[in-house]
DNA sequence: AATATTAATTAACCTATGTTAATTTTAGCT
DNA sequence: AGCTAAAATTAACATAGGTTAATTAATATT
């Protein structure tokens, strides 16, 4: 059983998206299990069988495909107060298509996939609760899908300043590169040319 | 009243996700609307107030962005068999960030999107089939992200003759080349060298 | 069928970004 | 604090893909 402390923070995101009732809350929490992962540790890794669910309370991890030859690429951040999960793999049971590492020393709640569908069955405010946050996840991934279509690599810079500006100095540059599409040094010449 | 005709491929669509209860069906039947939409027309413009989703029967579109200065950038195809909508726009309730515009003579299937939250709260079936079909629509973006971050133009290129063999044929090159983010010279370059 | 329009190809040239490698800075360790 | 390793910067050079414009091919129109 998770302390209310702990899942306070998950709580609330649940909540900006449905009404909990007390029951349901009480339900869902003690399905919940705590991880703590320090940093550089993985939480998954591409190829892996995973079958959970994670909500970072505390810390920061970056998902990134593993390339053959070339760097990482690095395809999303998750700091505190997001879910982190290969999603697509869940849905689709297959192994990861990327890995999940922690950036900083963080603590996770996770739930078991196979629970979050027993939940989708309990009560129909979790089926909401699944469709409203695949609705932002897919939003999420339409601006991403803008940014590469329409803005070249400075420009992309410049909107992750603008739209993470917590993470400019949390995370190493390098990292920022590549989940913008560009090399190290590529992004060392844009900063260099700010204005 | 649609004819059963008509509705038959989107029931078939809906069904992928969800077991329909017949009653259901019989009032979501009841609220689609039938609209023909001719080649070159748009069914909406960047900018618009949206307050639909459209099913295509049959024919194609196409959902880009119009820039200022540069071609449009072309965001997705649309044959028929799947849903068209400025999803985006539909659940922040802004004004439509894309065009949709006709590549073919073309029918679709609309519900007002008043109307499809109004059958969220009617059954959990339909809260299950918008939360899987944005699941879905999300691991389609996600791909997306993963051809833009990891593979260079030719390599898009080929992905895009093995998903979509039935489009490349039927859409205009230069505007498989703006989905592929590069231009139409570009493109003819690349398969002027392909083995 | 002839004409007009639009799309695709080709060529010449250009630029943003990649590559490699050396140098400096920063961050971690002991 | 001093040492080590990793990250960031810089420079020199390479290249994929952009730009412009001319040419050819395909499509639509009368």
């Amino acid at each position: 059983m998770i302390s209310s402390e702990h899942s306070a923070s998950l709580k609330k995101y649940l909540s900006t998206f449905i009404e909990i009732p007390f029951q349901e809350w009480a339900y869902f929490s003690s399905v919940l299990r705590m991880r703590k992962i320090a940093k550089d540790e993985f939480y998954f890794r591409q190829g892996d069988a995973v079958d959970e669910i994670g909500f970072v309370i505390e810390g920061l991890f970056y998902n990134f495909y593993a390339n053959k030859k070339a760097e990482d690429s690095v395809k999303y951040f998750i700091p505190e107060g997001n879910a982190i999960a290969c999603l697509s793999s869940l849905i689709l049971n297959l192994p990861a298509s990327f890995s999940g590492q922690a950036l900083e020393d963080s603590t996770l709640l996770t739930i078991k996939f196979s629970d979050l569908q027993k939940v989708f069955l309990r009560h129909s405010c979790w089926e909401r609760m699944g469709r409203l946050s695949a609705e932002k996840l897919y939003i999420e991934k339409e601006i991403r899908e803008e940014r590469f279509l329409r803005t070249d690599a400075r420009k992309r810079y410049e909107y992750f300043v603008k739209e993470h500006p917590n993470l400019v100095n949390r995370v190493p540059q390098y990292l920022i590169a590549s989940y913008l599409g560009m090399t190290p040094v590529s992004l060392s010449r844009i900063r260099k040319t700010r204005k």
